[in-house]
DNA sequence: TTTCCGCTTGACCATACGGTCAGGAAACGA
DNA sequence: TCGTTTCCTGACCGTATGGTCAAGCGGAAA
């Protein structure tokens, strides 16, 4: 485990409003725990750990949350509706090229800005989304539905190619969150060293211009 | 842990035959080691579970491996070998068309037939690869800046659009690795059910036009 | 000042886990 | 047949983990 155990510190000058101590002890655990659960996943991770990079006492984690399952199942929900609500870029576009291009970007963007949540979805997933199974069959399975007839609006309106509109979602999932699940690997081609902001702009753009080009949109 | 606990009962008539006992054994217990890792995750696998898979005492499983994580390390190596050897059919390829679209095939069938190696090495890669990073540094990146240059003459020869080839090799693993990785969201969203035989086509016929026309090589 | 109530925490507990070991069974070579 | 090597396994052990608890702390309301 290579988390640092340097704690993340209440922020600066310490507000001490009753009110304000939940919200912030809160937040504050469910950072660490977005953190360690993307590092060494549900199984690994452990309630004291959490609570050191938290910089409280495991104790008082658990006066918080009920249990480490718990915990996890709150980290996991925050995720997916931060994502769903990310997502928005693709409606209200007049067509493919702004509204997938906006999309990739958005997603290219948390996948830099937040790859810890990346990856704990993943893991949440590929483990057979225990918490989330509900969620999948409800709120994500109407949102795929919606997204997949817009694009088949698109195509029937001849501004894209005939696709597959699941497969191209998939597509686009794939590709954006790979720059945060597998970015691990992507360093270490890279010579061990993170992508820079010129080479993250140029996944950006390599990623668009295949996709667009790959559904015949430019 | 969905995993039965239905041994995998060792294959038919047993010969008993000395040099076949630990081969035999070995294998059946890397066998159940890659399912049980791919759905618990490392740190949520037990040797207890795996034996059980196995259908051999934990002792047992703990005289042919030292240790989990020594059972860890061979499963994730094997699966990195296996890989590698799978990927030969872009060699030797007149050109993308071919070279890609073979590569695609194969890699997609991978994701079918092999999903569990597929997560394990997923979950490997978000973790840091704690015990593949020297293959990750020596082999994988040959491998790939061998590829890349591959990629780059046909570039050159015209025979595909310009595209920067790192980026197409994480195109291409991510989209292929996604079906394996996250087949339990799309089961989901496919109404609960596996993709089909004929939708297994159509996937990989999606992946395949949209990535060679994405290259400008279709 | 007193009372209340949410916050804090060190000490503690039961369990589950990875791993060991000693002794027996089974295959093999001579 | 006998000795040797490999295979097999129930019982056991130390540790780490998730979770509990009871006692204290400190704003805030009366």
């Amino acid at each position: 485990m290579s988390t640092s155990a340097q704690p993340l510190r209440r922020p600066m000058g310490r507000p001490v409003r009753r009110n304000e101590i939940r919200q912030q002890n809160e937040t504050l655990i469910l950072q660490a725990a977005e953190k360690v659960f993307a590092e060494a996943g549900f199984g690994g991770a452990t309630v004291q750990l959490i609570a050191d990079v938290a910089g409280l006492p495991k104790a008082n984690l658990l006066y918080y949350f009920a249990s480490k399952e718990d915990l996890y199942r709150r980290v996991v929900r925050n995720i997916f509706e931060f994502w769903l609500h990310a997502a928005d870029s693709l409606d209200n576009a007049p067509g493919p090229v702004e509204g997938i291009g906006a999309y990739i970007d958005a997603k290219m963007e948390i996948s830099r800005r937040h790859p810890d949540g990346s990856k704990v979805w993943a893991s949440e997933v590929m483990h057979g989304a225990p918490v989330i199974q509900d969620y999948l069959e409800t709120t994500l399975r109407e949102w795929t539905t919606g997204r997949a007839a817009l694009i088949q609006r698109w195509i029937d309106e001849g501004k894209m190619a005939a696709v597959n509109p699941e497969h191209l979602l998939y597509m686009l999932w794939a590709t954006t969150q790979h720059y945060a699940d597998f970015g691990h690997q992507i360093e270490t081609l890279n010579g061990g060293q993170p992508l820079s902001d010129t080479q993250w702009r140029a996944a950006k753009e390599s990623v668009k211009t295949m996709i667009l080009r790959g559904i015949g949109a430019i």
